[in-house]
DNA sequence: ACGGTAGTTCTCTAAATGTT
DNA sequence: AACATTTAGAGAACTACCGT
């Protein structure tokens, strides 16, 4: 497919067709929903997080749109996804406020001004844009970054943790996975940690700490 | 504001079971 | 046998709520 033929699809139609599996249509609704996801997650900054923790969460936000986007509704997709993805944004930002996850404290916006004091006088979200500004390569990393974290989970998870990880994702306690699982409240405790584990192995592979790690 | 309490979540460990 | 997966217990850490 063309760039041009490509544009001339609508949201609707590639929204259908990536529920249905088309992976074609999922990497198109991806680059085209590209910038709306990182202007919505560079407005926030996770201390001691990458900027693609963030920017991974817009893309879960955006996931979630194509997943339960409901054409009934008559609402175009645009403003459902616009809306999943702040949400998906902001709710990380806030449980990472949470003391129990010390490592992703101290989150704050990009937009105000006054928490930081450059002479130039812009917020940091301004700064951002102006480093970060959309080459191509930047663009193409982002991407394969995101399908190998999904790949990755798809290939490690076992059916009941990748469950568990969807509805722990959607905010449900352990206690609702549990009984629209039905299993214990105990093997979703399991399958978290489980799944914790392996994501945490994941990210030490792939910045060469592993070794160190687990020596 | 502070301390107590209950419920939830996290961490570590050991053991059972299934698969290769 | 070795490894992966799952289950379970115990205790720590955290959050929200309530009474003072």
């Amino acid at each position: 497919m063309n760039e041009q033929e490509m544009h001339m699809i609508s949201d609707e139609y590639l929204v259908a067709k990536a529920k249905q599996g088309d992976q074609e249509a999922f990497d198109i609704l991806c680059k085209r929903y590209h910038l709306l996801v990182k202007k919505s997650s560079y407005s926030y900054f996770l201390q001691g997080a990458d900027r693609d923790d963030v920017w991974q969460e817009g893309m879960i936000g955006l996931y979630k749109a194509i997943c339960d986007y409901q054409f009934e509704k008559n609402v175009p997709f645009f403003h459902f996804a616009r809306l999943c993805i702040t949400r998906q944004v902001v709710s990380a930002v806030k449980a990472s406020t949470r003391q129990k996850h010390a490592i992703l404290n101290s989150s704050l916006s990009f937009e105000r001004k006054e928490q930081v004091d450059f002479s130039d006088g812009l917020s940091l979200v301004e700064r951002f844009h102006l480093e970060l500004d959309d080459s191509p390569e930047e663009r193409f990393v982002n991407r394969e970054n995101w399908h190998d974290f999904k790949s990755f989970l798809l290939e490690t998870l076992t059916c009941l943790e990748y469950d568990v990880l969807r509805y722990y994702i959607d905010g449900w306690t352990y206690e609702e996975i549990a009984n629209h699982l039905s299993v214990s409240l105990k093997s979703v405790d399991n399958a978290l940690q489980r799944i914790k584990r392996k994501v945490t192995k994941r990210w030490l592979n792939d910045r060469g700490l592993a070794r160190q790690y687990y020596a």
